[in-house]
DNA sequence: AAACAGGCCTAAA
DNA sequence: TTTAGGCCTGTT
């Protein structure tokens, strides 16, 4: 994939592998927004940018408190998809999906976000997610102005760490409040250190997330591929249990697409909901 | 009105 | 080791 860099602008001039809609609304992040003319709008590590396409090329105009090397690893635009869904494509059905799917990227996301992001998720729907994670965000982030408009940064775990449940009242997050806050002084206190875990082998990174209070199996293997790009990560919630019921035998491992498990399952997640047989 | 939404925890077989 | 029920809240 072709990208220029120039000040505050990338352009992606080959962009079969990088489509904005796919990537944004494939199910992996939630402060990302369309506005009418179909521009995404996203905060991200401390930054804002916008993202759409013109023809062939995609554009990605990015706020000034963040770099173009910041850009350029949350999209992980060094990383070849061709390749990885050739090497996924180890039948029919996940061949169809890498087909519909293609476009889609992994992002690079902040491990803490992502942490908290799905714990946010458990039996939950995604617009309320987005709903809850935009008021935490204005409650407790730091505002920075990009393009005319006021954006509000992902608060640290320092920050919510240092909150009683009842000051995340206003997010009417329910139960899901304890076990973020509980998250939050594991990471501020540094017993959960997500940059340690991510040197370690996918199978520790999951077994330590999962013994915090919260985080189940299907968090942390979110929060191992969304936050720390371990790639053979494989989500199962209840769209991958369909397909996997209707199309996997029983005995079915993730461990048969290999390294890139966790692209085969966002491939499938878009596929199964799109309604696409 | 009752069931459900991209789970997790606990108790009970 | 598997299964049922409860959990906050908003939406249908």
């Amino acid at each position: 994939m072709r990208y220029l860099c120039s000040e505050n602008l990338i352009e992606i001039s080959d962009a079969e592998d990088f489509d904005p809609v796919k990537i944004f609304e494939c199910g992996q992040c939630f402060r990302w927004n369309a506005d009418s003319k179909g521009i995404y709008t996203g905060v991200f590590l401390g930054g804002a940018a916008k993202v759409w396409r013109e023809g062939v090329s995609v554009f990605v105009k990015y706020s000034d408190n963040i770099t173009c090397d910041v850009v350029e690893n949350y999209f992980d635009l060094k990383r070849d998809y061709e390749s990885i869904r050739i090497s996924v494509g180890i039948d029919d059905y996940i061949k169809r999906a890498a087909e519909y799917g293609k476009g889609i990227r992994i992002l690079r996301q902040e491990p803490w976000e992502a942490l908290c992001s799905f714990i946010i998720s458990q039996c939950n729907n995604i617009p309320r997610i987005k709903k809850i994670i935009e008021t935490m965000c204005r409650h407790f982030g730091e505002p920075f102005e990009f393009e005319g408009d006021t954006y509000y940064s992902f608060p640290t775990a320092e920050r919510i760490s240092k909150l009683s449940p009842c000051e995340l009242d206003p997010l009417k997050c329910g139960y899901r409040a304890q076990y973020i806050i509980d998250a939050a002084c594991a990471v501020a206190a540094g017993r959960l250190d997500l940059d340690a875990i991510s040197s370690l082998t996918y199978e520790e990174a999951v077994r330590l997330l999962k013994a915090q209070n919260g985080i189940g199996d299907k968090v942390a293997n979110c929060v191992v591929l969304f936050g720390l790009n371990m790639l053979s990560a494989f989500p199962v919630d209840v769209w991958i249990k369909k397909v996997l019921s209707s199309q996997y035998e029983k005995d079915f491992s993730p461990e048969v697409f290999g390294d890139y498990a966790g692209v085969a399952q966002q491939y499938m997640f878009f596929y199964a909901r799109s309604g696409e047989k």
